[in-house]
This record gives C-alpha cells, structure tokens and sequence, in this order.
DNA sequence: TCATAAAGTATCAAAAACGATCAAAAACAT
DNA sequence: ATGTTTTTGATCGTTTTTGATACTTTATGA
C-alpha cells in the first residue's frame, strides 16, 4: 500500500468516525506501526489532523479555542497588565463601551468602584459586571456560538440608541499600514459603530496581535490609542507617528 | 477507548442529562474507576464541567445560579413537565419568544432538535441556547440585577424588530379577574409587547401562581394558552370560561 | 450523634504508547 | 548493474496512561 493510499484512508476514516486508533489503522493497512505513526505525524504537521495519545482526532478549526479557556499565563499577565491600564482609565460618571474579547474581559475586574455605565456586546462579560454591580446595558442582536460575541443588523440599530464616553475595542491584527483588523465582517461592523458612537477609543492588543492583519479592518491606526505590552523602538516610531501609544509593564 | 474518546462521551452524555454518575460512565466506557475519576478532574479544570459527590454536573454560570434560589425538587419536577409540554408546542421553523424566569428557562433542554430560532429577554437562558446550539437573538437593553432580565425603554425599541409565532411567558400571579400580574412594572412592559408581536402566546404557571396577584398586571387571561399542572374543577371552569387551558402532569 | 457505606484522594507498578535510531528493503537514477 | 535515496519495520529506552490498592473524606440513616 503506498503512502498516499495510505493517507486517503487515515483522513477518510477520521472524517468519518472523528477519531482514529492506531492499532485499526495498523490492521487496515497492514503497515507497521512505526509507519503509521510517521503518516500521522505528518498529517499533524500538516494540520490535517490532531494527534492524541492512542490514535489521531480531527481537526477542529479555531472553534477550539473559544470553548477551551487555556491561556499561557504569560500572555494572560501580559494581558491583564494592558486591561489594568485600560481600566484605569475610566472616571466617575463615564459612560464606556466594552468591545466582547478575552483581553477586555480582564478590564472588569479592574474597573473603579464608580459610577460608570457599561454597554456591551460580549455576553461574557456580563457575569463580571453583574458581580460587580455595574449597571449593564447589553446590545441586542444576533449572538455569534464560539465567541459569544453580539453581532449582526439589529446589533447596530440597537447600538444607535447609546453614546459613549470611552469605547475598548480588542482586535486580532495591529498593523501600521493596514490598521486594526479582526477576523470576522460582522464583529468589524459593530467594532466601527462603537468607535464612531465614542468620543475617545482605546485598542486593546498584546504583542502577539503587532504586526498582524486579519480579514476585515475596522479602523486606522489613527483612530484610537494603542495599548499594548511590547515595542521595539523602531516600530514603535512607525505607530507613534500616527497615533498615541501606550506601553504598559515590562 | 481513547482518552478523547471518552471525553467526547463523558461531555455528550452531561450535556444531554445535566448529570452523570461516575458508575455510568465505567459501565459505559469499560474504563476503570480511578480512569474516569481522572478524566472528570481534568475536565473539571478545563472548566466543561463541574464535579459532584458520585458524578459530575454541567457547569453553569453564575448568569443562570443567580435567579434559582434552590426550589424544592417538587416543584421544580412540576415546573419540568410544564416546560416540557410548552417546548412540544414548538414546531420546525418557528420563531419563537422566551421570556426570562426559571420556569421557561425548563423549557430549553426540551426544545425540539428543529430549526427555529429563539429571541429572549433572559440571560440566564442564552448558555442552554447556544449549547443546544439553537440560532439565539437577544434583546438589547439594561440588565436588571438579581432576576438577569433584560429590561428597559431600550429592550421595547430592541424587540420591535422582531415578530413571533409563539411566546411563551411567565407569571408570578394568574387570577381570574385580574389577570397575568408580576412584580417589575418595567418587566410587564416587555412582557405586554412581546405578547402583542407574537401570533400566539402560552403562559407558563405551576400551581403556586394560580390565585395570587402581583404589582404590575401584563395581560388578560383571555390573552394567551394557561399551562399549569394542577388545578381544582371550580377553578379550571372559571379560567376555562375565559381561555384555553392545558393542565400537565398529574 | 455515631456508625457505616459510598465516594474521594494519593500512590505505585504494570501496560500501552511514544520517539529516536538503525539496518533492511524497495524505489530510483545514472 | 551499481550506487544512492527513500521508505519501511524492528528495537530500545522513555513517557504517558491505566487500574489496583490503601487510606481519608463525605453522605446518610438509625
């Protein structure tokens, strides 16, 4: 049996049944388990397939890491140092927008003990802002699975009827010539709205998201002040000529 | 049986039962005790579910804990078959309304593997929604602490957008005379509007509503479907005289 | 309250799976 | 045909997973 025959099977059988023992595919084939454990390998590195112990599994797109709250708790100190910084930023009597996010999750926990009012868009924040007994308004619309992210026409329309003070906006892509991206239209659409409806916006973003350009832009650069957590000088030149920029911790 | 295997399952059967025993689990998947015992504990961290003494148990946010101030498990088990009857009255295609309280919240594990959609007032029911993975619109507005209702002159111009083949309500006081009352003046004006934007409403109420009146009346009797669990001849006439009435359960 | 049974934790050795390595076999090129 | 490259299967030491055991904690009812 040649390798692709090979191939063919492994991915056939795995679409088929979600998951796949080596042992099977060891009988099916005919092949030694060493073999079968190199194809697997490099279907895995082929992001085909996700190996387990025991066998391989399909892959599931990003919807993983919507459902699986695992951070490398660097990237979250990192994090929560940028939301620190963002939070405080809020006065007494603000009236702020809370984009939905992990990195602007962080922000609640940090907000002052004021009276602010929050709007947002991102259902997971809800159980934060309750807790601390914020009053909460919530955009209605459409609510997106994976990132439980209010989107969608009536997302807008009901975003109308606000305005706000200060927005905090998280965003997948930083870049200095391509601006603000993230990766889904709908999410931009409801991201511009909310900055147009602000007098002032932040952008929350870690160094992992500088450099990067995702689907669909939803501001320039100029739009908003940076806040981030890394910057090398010479990048950091290239966005300071176009807007502020925060650097927060180390 | 894969490690991933038996998370799939264990995370299956959680989902579709609210609970599982750890003695199910070894019979089901043929692995030992100590086994499962792990595969619970990791997954408890991974925060899918939350352990229980002999099982583990979906895990639920403090969004949905916050309006169940623990019912006595028989009127909770009366609350189930009303809910169970309300979601059979859901058909393929529907639009249907959802008002927030812990009785409709019941409906939602019943609801019908069909397309429809949903639209709620009810934070506490978006997490069994979108695990169901039912297309969810929610109504925008301000959060009222305590019950998770959406609320508000916000929430009016929100659901306006909106039009239903079925709602289905509830109530803390059904009375003959003065019809379908609850506390929050502010939560009968969303009541009465999604009544008036819904083709057909049912009104869910155990036994304990019946007879008693709250502050801020929403409806007629006349208005919409009773569903109750008990009631007594004299009384099922005199609400009969008015409006259909379905009595589940025993 | 106390006794008892059921469930939980911690630990450890056996079993299974893994990755790396190497030589034999097959395919390939000249 | 001969030397070279690629693929394959076997082996071995290491890591991960598993099931059993002993002991502790929790639930329950007399």
């Amino acid at each position: 049996m040649l390798t692709d025959e090979r191939f063919s099977l492994i991915l056939e059988l795995v679409k088929h049944h979600d998951i796949v023992k080596i042992q099977e595919l060891v009988h099916l084939t005919g092949a030694s388990e060493s073999t079968i454990r190199r194809d697997l390998t490099e279907l895995e590195k082929k992001k085909f397939i996700k190996r387990v112990h025991g066998g391989a599994k399909l892959l599931k797109g990003k919807l993983q890491e919507a459902s699986v709250p695992e951070k490398s708790s660097k990237s979250l100190q990192e994090k929560k140092k940028i939301a620190q910084y963002a939070a405080s930023q809020v006065e007494e009597g603000d009236c702020i927008f809370i984009d939905a996010g992990t990195t602007t999750q962080q922000m609640i926990e940090f907000l002052p003990d004021k009276e602010i009012v929050v709007v947002t868009n991102g259902l997971m924040h809800l159980e934060g802002l309750l807790l601390k007994e914020i009053k909460t308004y919530v955009i209605g619309g459409v609510i997106k699975p994976r990132t439980n992210a209010v989107i969608g026409r009536g997302a807008l329309e009901s975003m109308n009827a606000y305005r706000f003070d200060k927005a905090f906006m998280g965003a997948n892509g930083v870049h200095h010539e391509f601006g603000y991206t993230t990766p889904d239209p709908e999410e931009a659409q409801v991201k511009q709205l909310a900055m147009t409806l602000s007098r002032e916006t932040f952008i929350l973003a870690d160094e992992g998201k500088l450099g990067e350009i995702a689907f669909s832009k939803f501001a320039e650069m100029k739009d908003g002040t940076l806040i981030t957590n890394e910057l090398d000088d010479d990048v950091q030149s290239l966005y300071r000529k176009q807007t502020k920029v925060k650097v927060v911790g180390s």
